[in-house]
DNA sequence: CTGATGACGGCGC
DNA sequence: TGCGCCGCCATCA
């Protein structure tokens, strides 16, 4: 129908952003691929930059190698590190334990154990 | 229009 | 693991 998901790349973004579960985080490649757009993974860190949804679970969005996108030692690094933290996300020296690929296509959704 | 910048990602050493 | 280089995209000077 009429109804096709994502009109517009932000609002796919903003979507997959939300669909993030409390307690798990995604890389940025991996929201722009599930809002339909592979490679837009500057788009979806621009759009966050651009966000002001106080409910947006941006925190939970990191770099691909687990670490925080923000600069170290930023008033954004602290927050979102403290926002993982108190989601139950352990953070080892601003990064974020990434799990051993077990072959599941959810490497880059990583849950704590 | 060209060049630089950025909440990125992947690859090579 | 850390560092550098390059590619990709959108915005700004």
């Amino acid at each position: 129908m009429g109804t096709p998901p994502g009109h517009s790349p932000e609002t796919a973004i903003l979507e997959a952003i939300r669909a993030v579960p409390r307690g798990q985080v995604a890389g940025y490649g991996v929201i722009a691929r599930r809002a339909g757009l592979p490679g837009r993974a500057r788009l979806v860190a621009r759009i966050l930059a651009a966000n002001e949804d106080p409910g947006l679970p941006w925190h939970r969005i990191v770099r691909s190698d687990g670490r925080i996108a923000f600069p170290p030692g930023s008033p954004g690094y602290r927050e979102q590190a403290r926002r993982l933290v108190a989601e139950g996300v352990p953070l080892q020296g601003g990064r974020v334990r990434m799990p051993a690929d077990d072959g599941s296509l959810d490497a880059a959704i990583w849950s704590p154990r």
